[in-house]
Formats: structure tokens, C-alpha cells, sequence
DNA sequence: AATACTTACGCAATCGCATACGTAAAAATT
DNA sequence: AATTTTTACGTATGCGATTGCGTAAGTATT
């Protein structure tokens, strides 16, 4: 690999002069331009990264930070998709993603990011509900450029996308309710995850403006197959006349689905189940899921873009990007048996 | 964040003292480097990444690529935990993740590799059987530290990881010959992806040795739910007889289980399915999948490990790591029916 | 035609660290 | 006690870009 300076040599010109041509900056003649240009991708000279970064103090990374859990990027593919979608958008702009997985220990403090103590990338997109609020807000008044993504947080003015979970929930609650169910449980995992408190509140509203007495709600530790199972067994101790079950994810609605059949129940013939996410598996599974969709993809991409938009002005008012979410009706879902 | 410099002039030393010490290179007094070293931590000096690397030409970054397909990072997790080993792995050693996500254009020709091109990382780990061996050959003589993981190339000597993937099919059709069962399908996707060669292979192994006709082997160009069920439905017509059907992996196996299912055939009462992967649905699986586990996050850790070793040592000789996989049994299969 | 502006480019400082080399003091050797 | 070796540090240079400033030529203005 050519340094920029041996091309300007061979070409018979200042380095400033192929700098300036490589960056599209202006003072140069355009065929000059041109000419270095085309000298530069024959010779395949390419500006060292760690160079411009020392000068410019900007490195074109962004950290894609998730937390460390049993999930997260392994099992439920929700964040890597988000990741697909990151690392798409970036790409188009010259940028580059790199990754940080959040144990305990960072979880707790941003200083031991160690790709933000480095300032190896010029802003983090933070994924997920499981950081401590404290840690966003020092994240923020370190003032290192930051955008949420399946999280909000009221106590500081940082950039967030989201998903328009209230409004997806409101969806499935009242398809639930157009089918003529009543007796509903909605099973949840831990209260203060922004997007569960949204999509609880969503079923809710839906209850709410029929004027159906509010149903019951279960929250749990978190949002696993497992405590899905968990949850329909207390559901059916608790009150076996239920004939639906909001589920605040998909994962958890296959668990409560296996838990339901094992009891003998038929889907959706004694009960309906609905999920939230759309995640592949959901239309695959036994009885395919009725759901809500997310475009993870484009959750991805519009916080990247929203990123790099505060990148390049630190001082815009803060801003909080709802995607759309559709309402996906499959098997999981019916009519209230008699 | 402050410099080296500036803690060099506080402390009263050069910074040439200051950068040996926080570099554990020898030539100066314990003392002295206790004292800058806790002065450094004190005042959150931190030596900056592009700086250094500008000096030494080292970016402690390590390129993760893997191909853009319907399935890699999204709908099957299973590059999703190879990358949290990487990750993992590297994070102790003080190196950092970058993702590179290949699509077509990347795939033919590693010098669009962006990460690579502009040597923001010092080395790449190459994921899956997806890219061309040409390219795998350019990237290798360009002299870019490389390692394969789930792919392996007999035409170059570049290090690889895979899993045992033979022994692991010959465990499972050893298992289902066990059962009895001698009227048996396989179920595979491309010919020319090496996981999955082998995979066959070490099935072939089992019938060979036992004795037994060899089974029905069947292609498809991918392996997905999808193909899964494609090929079963291809099974059923081909040989109804058929008793076992042992799936490339678990995607494939659990669309061939719904296929069979719909089919009139009970699991595996009727007719036993094994996967290969071990993925967390396996289990979860209207009936558990009888399957093969495979170490991802392990996997991602060995080839971490190697890609280290390769850049300490370039010279070593190539090296292909095998990881152990375990048979688990779990409801799929069973005895052959009378 | 004289002056004032632009334009197009080069010069050189700068970013922050690593490291080869130099040197004085301390330790070892004789 | 004189010499050699080692230890412990400082000096200075280079890594490869970016960029403010300077300047000569070209263009516009009057």
C-alpha cells in the first residue's frame, strides 16, 4: 500500500494538493483532480485510516454496544439484525461498525467501554433496554455522541429509535378483541424495559376505549422462552377461564403456546396466542404466530443514520424516531370458543 | 482525554518513560513505573489508539466477516454466537471487533473489502462456506492474516476452525443405526460446502462400517427451513418407506419434521428426524430434536485464539483446529416401527 | 493599465505515540 | 581504583495524513 505522499511525487504534485483531491475539498483544478483520481485507484493508493485519524481526530467507526446476556446476539436474533441493519447503512457511508458486548462490569460504567475510553469510534449506538439509566446519562454528559435503540430514557435529552411498539400493541390487543375475546392475560417480563412498558400500555389502551375490564397482567425477570412457559402456568392456575394471551414477545409466546398445549389446550380453538417481533421462527412455529412486525433491519438503519446525523450537528434538539409496526395475523389467533 | 505528554511533563519524565511504561516494555525503575502507571489511571490517561497505530502500524483490530444471506447474523444465530466468542476472546487479549458484512460484490473480490483495503483491522476471521475459494487465495497471498471458521480450503494453506463435523454425523447415524433403523434419508444442502461434506461423509461412515446399503442423499442449494422442506416432500415421494431422516443441520431438519408431520407421520413414532447444531429452538421444538451440539461461542474463541497466534507468528505452519461436538438425544428419534 | 480579487497550489506545522540512539550514573569486573 | 558493563532515562525522528497560511498566476474591476 502507497502512501499519498509518494503518489503525489510520482504525479509531480504537493501531497496537500492528493489530499485535497481525495477528500473532495476545493482549491484544485478539476482535471488535476481528475488526474490524481485516476492515478490513485491504478496505484491503489489508499489515505492510512490511522493517519487521518490522528489528524482529524475522527476515526469513521461506531460502536454497536449490546448487553452480554443469554439472548441478545445469540438466541434471539433480534439484535442482529438491528447489527445487519447498522452495518448496511454505515457501509453506504463510508463508515465502519464495531462491536462491544457489554458484561456487568461495563454495563455499570461507559469508562471501561474500552472502545469509548480508546475513542476507537466517534459515537455508540446503544441496543436494549438492559443498561442502567445512570450509565446513559454519564455516557451522555461525557458527551459522547449516542443513539438508543430499543430503549428511551426521560432523564436525558438522547436520541432514540425505536419501534412503534404502543401502537403495534394497540393493533394485536384489538384484533384480540375484534375476535371477541374478554378473559385475556398478558404476560410480560421486567417492568421498567422501555418497549415492554409501551407495548403493555398499547394492550391497555386498546382494553381501555372498549371499555373491557382491564385484564391480567404478569411480569416476570425477563423475556425468555422459559419464563413465557413460566408465566402460562401461572396464567392457568390463576385463572383457567382465560381464552387469550397477549405475549409481550414472540419467544415468549412459543413458550406459553407449549406450556398451553401440554395442558391440553388447542390453538387456537381454547386459546389464542399472539406474539410481538415477528421473529423468523414465528411463522414456522407449530401453530404459526400471530404477531407484530418489526423491520429490524430498518430499526438498524435509522439509528445509524440518526447517528451520524448527530455527528455532524452535536447541537440538534434531540430527537426520537418511532418505526411502523404491522400486525401480522396467523394460526395463533381466533374466534373466542363457546 | 489527556496525553501522554502532558503526563509526562505533570510527573516530571519524558514521555518516551511515560509510553514504556504504559506499554510494560523494560528500561526503567519499578517505582518510576508505578507511580506513572497510577498517575495514568488517576488522571484517565489513555495512550490513543490512532497515534499508535500510526507508529507501529498495528490497529488491535480484527476483522469478522461474514456473507450477507438471507440467514448468517439474522434468522439462524449461529454466526451470531461464533462472533460473541470472537468478541469475547479478543476483548481479554485488548482487541476490538469490526464487522464486515460481505455481499456479492465483496465476495468475488477482497480488495472491496473496505476494512481491509484501508487496513483498519490486522487480520480478518473468514465465516462460513460462502465465499468463492478465489477469493480466500487473493486474500491470503495479499498476506492478510486469515482464519476460517465452518470452512476450510485444500488449495491454500490458510488456518481454519471448524467442528468435528464428521465425527459428530458419524455419532448421530451410529445413534439411529443403533435404533435400528436401516431405511434411512439424508437431507443436505450445497455440494460444496465443506461442513456439510464432511457431514455426509461421516453419516457415509456409519452405514459403511455397519454394513448397511447407503441411504438416499439429497441436495438442495441451501440450507434453510425452507429447503428442509422441500427435500422432505421429496422424500416422502421418492421412498415412503423411509424410517430416519438425518438433516444437514437443524433449520433443515425442523422444516422436514413439520413436512412429515402434515404428512400423517408422528415423531418419531413414525419416523425419526435428527439435526446437526444444536441451535436453541432444537430443544424448544414441538418434539426435541435429536441432534449434534456444536461449541459456537467456543468455535469463535479458538479462531480468535489462532488469528492471534498467526499475527504473533506468521510463519508458523497452517493450522486446522478441530472442536469436539456431542451427540444429544433428544425426543426425534426413535426405534424403527414395525 | 493599475488595482483588487480569486484561484490553484506548495510549505510546513501538527496530531500523539513508539523507538533507535545517546548518555550519565550505578553496578560489576578486574 | 580503573575499567567495563548495565541500568535508567532523555532527545529526536518518523509514522501519514490534514490544514492554516503564503504566494504567484490569472481574472475582474475601474
Amino acid at each position: 500500500m502507497s502512501t499519498i505522499k509518494k503518489l503525489a511525487q510520482q504525479i509531480g504534485v504537493s501531497s496537500a494538493t492528493v489530499s485535497r483531491a481525495m477528500n473532495g475539498k476545493p482549491g484544485l483544478a478539476d482535471d488535476l483532480r481528475s488526474k490524481i483520481l485516476s492515478e490513485a485507484t491504478r496505484l491503489n493508493v489508499v489515505r492510512s485510516s490511522a493517519a487521518r485519524s490522528l489528524s482529524t481526530s475522527r476515526t469513521d467507526h461506531v460502536c454497536f454496544a449490546v448487553h452480554h446476556l443469554p439472548g441478545p446476539l445469540s438466541s434471539d436474533p433480534f439484535y442482529a439484525q438491528i447489527l445487519m441493519g447498522v452495518e448496511l447503512e454505515l457501509r453506504q457511508a463510508g463508515m465502519h461498525t464495531m462491536l462491544e458486548v457489554l458484561g456487568e462490569d461495563e454495563a455499570a460504567d461507559p469508562q471501561r467501554w474500552r472502545i469509548v475510553r480508546e475513542s476507537r469510534a466517534d459515537g455508540v449506538i446503544l441496543n436494549g433496554p438492559f443498561v442502567p439509566v445512570a450509565t446513559i446519562v454519564k455516557l451522555h454528559t461525557l458527551g459522547i455522541p449516542l443513539v438508543l435503540v430499543d430503549n428511551f430514557s426521560k432523564h436525558t435529552p438522547v436520541d432514540a429509535v425505536v419501534c412503534d411498539d404502543r401502537g403495534g400493541a394497540r393493533a394485536v390487543a384489538d384484533h384480540i378483541l375484534a375476535l371477541g375475546h374478554t378473559n385475556v392475560a398478558i404476560i410480560s417480563g421486567p417492568k421498567d424495559w422501555y418497549s415492554l412498558t409501551e407495548r403493555c400500555a398499547g394492550f391497555m389502551d386498546a382494553f381501555s376505549s372498549q371499555g373491557i375490564p382491564v385484564p391480567i397482567v404478569l411480569h416476570s425477570e425477563a423475556t425468555t422462552f422459559e419464563t413465557g412457559q413460566q408465566l402460562m402456568h401461572q396464567v392457568l392456575k390463576l385463572e383457567p377461564r382465560i381464552t387469550a394471551v397477549l405475549a409481550v414477545n414472540d419467544v415468549m409466546a412459543m413458550g406459553a403456546s407449549q406450556v398451553a398445549q401440554q395442558a391440553g389446550l388447542r390453538i387456537p380453538i381454547d386459546l389464542s396466542i399472539t406474539g410481538f417481533d415477528d421473529i423468523e421462527m414465528a411463522s414456522r412455529w407449530a401453530v404459526p404466530l400471530t404477531t407484530v412486525r418489526i423491520q429490524k433491519t430498518y430499526l438498524g438503519r435509522a439509528a445509524a443514520k440518526q447517528l451520524m446525523a448527530r455527528l455532524k450537528d452535536p447541537n440538534a434538539p434531540q430527537q426520537r424516531m418511532a418505526i411502523a409496526t404491522t400486525l401480522i395475523e396467523r394460526g395463533s389467533s381466533g374466534i373466542v370458543p363457546k
